[in-house]
DNA sequence: GTCTATAAACAGATAGAC
DNA sequence: GTCTATCTGTTTATAGAC
């Protein structure tokens, strides 16, 4: 598993690391391909070398982050679902989607990730795409099919997809509008104490609403 | 109610509404000045003169989009909350939120505001601090009340605002994501059937979550 | 108020030395 | 592979004619 990068793989690695940074911090057009040499320690001239340009630059950025996504995130969704009942489809939702909560709210390092995604996902492209074809096509599915499992309803029914979609929705929104958020709930920094009683909220209206479809219209 | 607007003030709202539309389509940064005149059938100098330059129009561009939302959305949070029952509460609140859901989602002519704040949302800096103070706080303080009505709940309490905010959160990510979202539920265009049949389910997604606060922990 | 010309800074891409 | 110098186009801001 050890993996002694290169002196030109380095390179490559820090440029695109510290592209998703920037690019997650500022926005893809309000970063200059300066900057981000600047940041990785190298020279301009290394982008288009390594990379052809800034477009070919942002492509390796989402193939990296998707590649990172689905390593921390991949085996919460291996779980087989053959024969399991409604109560264990919706402990194993309640579990998946409190895996992404903490990657999306908590883990520190994946912040500059999912800045990433969040600002790309606001731009229809050729990124957008990749991140909808290689993670949240997948991610949806699995939990549409936990969510169907768990009420009793077809995971490929409008409803359940809408359902699903409002589930992952919320835990987006605390990302995109973090700032303001933790200003409203008075809170100073967003610490693993404030994570944790925020992520069980979130998994806890997961199971209000799979309770909501378990009974009536 | 008339406003018959002077030549200059025609130009002041012409280009406000074009840089509006560009800034939601493409983001701040990766939209120039130029681009902005050209859509406006104004010339550059202007905006220079209206507004001191391109952070000035940015300004003057959320106060519009503010001005606006306050009046589409104004009415729905005008009812006096004194003596209303959770019942009550309930309903007004539902109805308050599908109000939201079709300014978000539906309202063809509020899509370039939506955008626009979506993307600025994103961005810490002046223009964010504005719409949380002017518009996103004020809605979340009569939702939460709302919702502390309709669930016997303190609503200054955390758990209260962070409901909301998954609320509110829900319909903010079926706008972010709308392109990935359609592709999804196969819908080719988002109209007039498709939104309604979402804004109820967004609705009642409400409805479950106050059941579930208003029931057990 | 409107429009044009231009300045000064900056962008991304590239050629070539090492 | 790395780094520097430079090219070409574009950016915002501004000065001044009308």
């Amino acid at each position: 598993m050890e993996k002694p990068l290169s002196g030109a793989e380095v390179t490559r690695v820090t440029l695109v690391e510290s592209a998703i940074r920037l690019f997650g911090e500022r926005g893809y057009d309000a970063v200059s391909t300066r900057d981000i040499a600047d940041l990785a320690a190298a020279n301009i001239g290394s982008i288009a070398y390594h990379f052809g340009g800034k477009p070919g630059l942002r492509r390796a950025c989402a193939d990296y982050v998707i590649a990172n996504v689905r390593s921390t995130l991949g085996t919460s969704f291996l779980k087989p679902t053959d024969n399991m009942s409604p109560a264990d489809a919706l402990a194993c939702m309640e579990h998946s989607i409190g895996a992404f909560c903490h990657f999306w709210l908590a883990n520190r390092e994946s912040q500059h990730f999912v800045h990433f995604m969040l600002r790309e996902l606001l731009d229809p492209g050729e990124v957008s795409e990749l991140l909808y074809a290689n993670w949240m096509k997948p991610m949806h599915m699995r939990f549409c099919l936990l969510f169907g499992l768990a009420t009793g309803r077809d995971p490929c029914s409008e409803e359940v997809k809408i359902a699903v979609f409002s589930c992952v929705g919320q835990v987006f929104h605390f990302r995109v509008a973090k700032p303001l958020i933790m200003r409203r709930l008075d809170w100073d920094v967003m610490g693993p104490e404030e994570t944790e009683r925020l992520c069980k909220r979130l998994v806890m209206h997961v199971g209000a609403l799979v309770a909501a479809y378990k009974g009536g219209a």
